[in-house]
DNA sequence: CTTTGATAGTGATATAATTAACATAACTTG
DNA sequence: CAAGTTATGTTAATTATATCACTATCAAAG
């Protein structure tokens, strides 16, 4: 297998150009371009090519990209194919913000089940699905085949939910805790950081300042 | 002025950094090293040195760094050696969590208003601000010299809300909805896209089962 | 006072990512 | 059906970023 190292930027500009192409398909636009795309979501059309390159040929020369083909084939390079399922660690109020987001479930995220440790949290329901005691979490997980885990638990405690979670088997993490997380190297791990979101916006404003 | 263009990832870091030597510094720690800085948050002893050194010299040769002086030099260069006034649009799920979590204010950026369209929610109070009308977004933007805004509604209203924050005057933005966002090159703008970061797992995921 | 060990700062090097340029292939039109 | 147009795929150039290796400086010990 062709293990043409892909850069991350690469991921996250499919991410969009997929979000995109949902736009223009639900126009019913049937053909669209390089030069298009990146008018849409803000990028170079060689970036849009370049970025599809690494995946293969999915467009006519001198026609351009059919809406449908394209937006199918990078839900697949992305693994959204197939759903996902999801354990969310965390029910506060981030926690519920996450559960409620539209977005997961579109794009085929499934929270299969939600965690907290706050006894008068358990039993009530998120979503459609009942809050359990973190003490299940590696049975529950385990036994749904769960593969994605996300944290949004005080920072004290995020190491210790990682741990469970992979010790549960899960392959990937996406952590919300402003906390670096010690992970094994097999493990994917992504954190979102809120705070270091603003910073930098501070650190941008600060510097045009002169 | 010295425009040595720093790149975000250095930016990210420094923030990453800053959190590191807080962290440090409740314990007690006076002097620490590239080479523990780096440890606490997994880059190279040489990136942290690399970071820092665009922006002056803060340790000492043979010795290393004072944990304050260091942690304060970065807060200076992050722009939060004052205080940000945000203003948080949006009272759903995710704005509430928003508004409760403690890192923003520990950071110094305090959020002075907040608005949404919903009757049912005007009025009532998040923290301790009280929510109040898009239609006043203006005004009140204004009138508190809010230099920072925060999108936190559903996509199909995002650039409506983005070009009144931006009319009355805030220089930064940070975006929560999916959606690609229209702003002249004078406003600093992030986008926290929640999906995207699933899906960046997925694809890695994915890619190794081979 | 000198030697040794430690660690910051920095210039050179290597790697990665973006942008630009171009050759190729498919439609279109006269 | 040939010429012109368009937009892809791809190679090359440029730019950006990270790593490495070395030098300078300080503290401590003998």
């Amino acid at each position: 297998m062709k293990t043409l190292k892909i850069p991350e930027a690469t991921i996250i500009r499919l991410s969009v150009y997929s979000r995109h192409l949902t736009d223009v398909d639900r126009k019913g636009i049937i053909t669209t371009s390089s030069g298009d795309i990146a008018e849409g979501v803000g990028v170079s059309p060689a970036q849009v090519r370049k970025d599809l390159a690494y995946f293969g040929e999915f467009g006519t020369r001198g026609v351009g990209y059919n809406v449908k083909d394209l937006r199918q084939h990078i839900l697949r390079i992305l693994g959204l194919s197939v759903d996902w399922s999801v354990a969310l660690v965390g029910a506060g109020h981030l926690g519920l913000a996450l559960s409620s987001y539209k977005g997961f479930r579109e794009r085929g995220f499934i929270i299969t089940s939600v965690f907290d440790s706050d006894p008068n949290k358990i039993g009530t329901l998120i979503g459609d699905v009942e809050v359990m005691p973190i003490e299940r979490l590696e049975e529950v997980v385990k036994q749904n085949h769960t593969h994605i885990g996300i944290i949004a638990v005080p920072s004290a405690y995020a190491q210790e939910i990682a741990d469970k979670l992979i010790s549960a088997g899960v392959q990937a993490i996406l952590n919300f805790a402003p906390v670096v997380l010690n992970v094994p190297p097999e493990i994917e791990l992504r954190n979102v950081d809120l705070a270091v979101n603003l910073e930098v916006l501070t650190f941008n404003v600060g510097s045009h300042r002169f």
